[in-house]
DNA sequence: AAAAGTGTCAACCGCCGGTGC
DNA sequence: AGCACCGGCGGTTGACACTTT
């Protein structure tokens, strides 16, 4: 029988940090369970992994939000509602938890949304049906309803090798950088393999294909 | 000066899906 | 098939900083 761990909670000190940096110089991300028995570090592993994540990783830009930035979660969350992960995807250097948090106590206000429980906003009401019927193959009750973004994906534009597909639901791009342009043009293969929305992205008869080949 | 109110954000929690045995 | 473990996600909390009264 294993003795049971007291992990300790609250915010991390510098000297915790550097044990986790220097674990992971050593033994790479991942692992995060094996963090406290290697290191002695008083933290569970998920506590970690979060710390290196939001925090410690070098990729993480800290400071405040620019305009384009704020432009972009702007638009992304529109898009996607609340999928923090896939808008942080699409915002360089920023954390799902940073861009969270920036739209909880920022964007939201100036927008004057209000907080909900939704788990999608915006236009992507549909997507815990669309998903449930992505993946079990059977029939929908949004099967003969009107998409929110119809024909999104019939227009294509090449940058750097790649198809992007526009997806736009009000304003233009053109005060926007290259980078963040080039950023809100979605990939139209990066979609198709993991955004579980992509369906609302697709009119009718772009859906009717594809789920008939499910 | 100090108490109360408000804002910010790091971190925690519970849940879920994937994977290996 | 069922279980345990792990990583990832979004919602929420709470400590701290700052502002207002």
């Amino acid at each position: 029988m294993e003795e049971k761990r007291e992990y300790k909670k609250g915010l991390w000190t510098a000297e915790e940090d550097k044990v986790l940096m220097d674990y992971i110089r050593v033994h790479g991300k991942g692992k995060w369970n094996r963090i406290a028995k290697v290191t002695g570090l008083k933290r569970c592993g998920k506590s970690c992994r979060l710390r290196w994540m939001n925090y410690l990783s070098p990729g993480v830009k800290r400071g405040d939000f620019s305009e384009e930035e704020n432009d972009l979660i702007i638009r992304l969350h529109n898009l996607l509602g609340n999928r923090w992960s896939l808008i942080a995807g699409r915002v360089p250097g920023r954390t799902d938890n940073q861009v969270k948090n920036h739209w909880n106590t920022h964007l939201s206000k100036k927008l004057g949304v209000k907080k909900g429980k939704a788990k999608s906003g915006g236009s992507s009401q549909l997507s815990s049906k669309v998903l449930q019927r992505q993946n079990n193959g059977g029939p929908s009750e949004y099967s003969n309803t009107t998409m929110p973004v119809a024909a999104a994906c019939s227009q294509r534009t090449e940058i750097e090798g790649n198809s992007y597909s526009p997806i736009d639901f009000g304003g233009g791009l053109s005060a926007m950088s290259d980078d963040y342009e080039k950023a809100f043009w979605f990939s139209y293969n990066d979609l198709e393999l993991h955004n579980p929305n992509v369906m609302e992205f697709l009119d009718h008869e772009s859906l009717d294909f594809v789920w008939s080949d499910l």
